[in-house]
RNA sequence: GGAGAGAUGGCUGAGUGGUCGAAAGCGGCGGUUUGCUAAACCGUUGUAGGCGUUAAACCCUACCUCGGGUUCGAAUCCCGAUCUCUCCGCCA
């Protein structure tokens, strides 16, 4: 949520930032007007109330000393009736005002630029030579399938197309990378690793900024009115909602791993063979809150943080900043780190890096004091995958593969896997 | 799933339909005393909105889980929801 405060000081600055989103800054123009009818009755409700407020007491004092009350309380009756006219407008003024700005995206940061998807721009390309192969190298789904590892035609039959069933060590292998990534943000890091539900309500879905409108993305619960996470990001988001957090506590660090629902409505067809787009995916995901001046650093570290993990299991990547128009609805600034998958000729998308600023801790009301007494205030808060695992393994088998039809193991992760150097049929 | 009990400030815990943002204690902060620490004593200590200010203060309004209702007036009475606890049932 943006601050109204922000949008009547600066009127003109926020209709740029988003325009620059491709959001129509007519709404900040009705957001105003709207504001400031609200405020000018809120006022005049709040007079009333005080007028009648002083009655009280007289009431109380005429009627204990026996007296005759009645024409005060006509006079109380008389206000109480404008008192209510008024707050209705009010209240409807309100609802309209949060309306509006429960539906307006973050601003995107001065340093991102404007645009949609084709016009990120690669900030950082892998700083290595990618492998050169001796052969052509095999798309990831025919060496998993040739390894036992992963079985696409029972995912369907369990599930529906978008569902795999890991097998053998295919399940090994995504548990050993699960471990290794919770090791290195938990051990190297400094997160501290929570598990969370797997399921939220829709408050805590609303404050996140996963619920603005329509939510196809996500898998719901009709009966409970719960949502299966498409990401840990809303878990994390909430743990501290509705919350004062005294005295400086920050930052605030957590990793959490979690299975990801996402229905792919709209996506069919685009990008779906083998591991590259399913419905549901495990993904480490690290997270921050932290105080405002120090937000857009803490992003820096955050994606070098998720570079160090592609590193460690030497898979070529490239860093991406995105456009305005491309970032998601609560973030100012994001970065997509993808990997690149020989076999199949292509950059994954395995990692998002956003600075959400103060737009969520807005929506769910998380606060922080400095020191005891000082004044409260909104932390910033920025999450960033750590990384997607499905996208992770493609890439691994492809750039590991052996011209045997074997799978080289990186080093970094041979401990997780009880020292075994290579996958074998 | 069934039955009952409860929800008050950072915490514990009072509260009569009227002057209650709410006693008291603890904690926090500031101070006095003290060689230091502790103790004691004094003072102070919620959040949000509106207005205002360089920044404050002052002022007004709201908030005793949440949402409705009764009333001139609700922490207090009524209804609903949520959550917590206890008992029963079921169960990994």
């Amino acid at each position: 949520m943006l601050d109204i405060r922000l949008i009547r000081a600066e009127p003109e600055k926020v209709k740029e930032a988003l325009a620059k989103r491709r959001e129509d800054p007519a709404l900040i123009d009705e957001l105003l007007s709207i504001d400031e009818e609200r405020r000018k009755r809120q006022t005049e409700m709040e007079s009333l109330r005080a007028e009648q407020n002083k009655l009280g007491p007289q009431i109380a004092v005429a009627k204990k000393s026996g007296g005759d009350a009645s024409e005060i309380l006509e006079r109380s009756s008389a206000l109480k009736a404008q008192f209510q006219q008024t707050e209705e407008i009010v209240r409807s003024l309100d609802a309209r005002q949060e309306a509006i700005l429960f539906k307006l995206p973050n601003l995107p940061h001065d340093t991102v630029q404007a645009g949609g998807e084709e016009d990120a721009t690669i900030i950082r390309p892998w700083p290595y030579d990618p492998r050169v192969f001796g052969f052509t190298p095999k798309p990831h789904w025919e060496i998993a399938e040739s390894l036992r590892m992963i079985d696409f035609e029972r995912g369907v039959k369990l599930s529906g197309g978008g569902f795999v069933l890991y097998s053998g060590l295919g399940a090994r292998l995504e548990r050993a990378l699960i471990n290794f990534m919770l090791d290195l943000h938990t051990l190297k890091h400094g997160y501290r690793e929570v598990g969370v539900p797997y399921v939220l309500n829709r408050d805590s879905m609303t404050a996140s900024g996963h619920i603005v409108k329509f939510t196809p993305e996500m898998y719901h619960d009709s009966e409970d009115d719960l949502f299966l996470l498409p990401t840990a990001e809303p878990a994390l988001v909430n743990i501290h909602r509705d919350e004062l957090m005294d005295p400086n506590p920050l930052p605030l660090k957590y990793v959490a791993y979690t299975p990801c629902w996402r229905r792919e409505a709209g996506a069919a067809g685009k990008d779906t063979r083998g591991l590259q787009r399913i419905h549901q995916f495990d993904k480490v995901e690290i997270f921050r809150f932290v105080a405002p001046e120090s937000s857009y650093e803490a992003l820096e570290e955050m994606t070098h943080e998720v570079c160090k993990t592609l590193e460690l299991l030497q898979l070529p990547y490239r860093i991406l900043q995105l456009a305005a128009g491309d970032i998601s609805f609560a973030s100012a600034k994001t970065y997509d780190v993808e990997v690149w998958s020989p076999g199949i000729g292509k950059w994954l998308e395995v990692s998002s890096a956003s600075n959400c600023t103060d737009f969520q801790a807005r929506r769910g009301n998380i606060r922080f004091r400095r020191e005891t007494n000082a004044k409260p205030e909104f932390p910033h808060l920025l999450n960033a995958s750590g990384t997607a695992l499905p996208r992770v393994v493609a890439a691994l088998l492809e750039t590991h593969q052996q011209e045997d039809g074997s799978v080289t193991i990186p080093e970094a992760l041979r401990p997780h896997l009880g020292g075994l150097e290579k996958l074998t049929a």
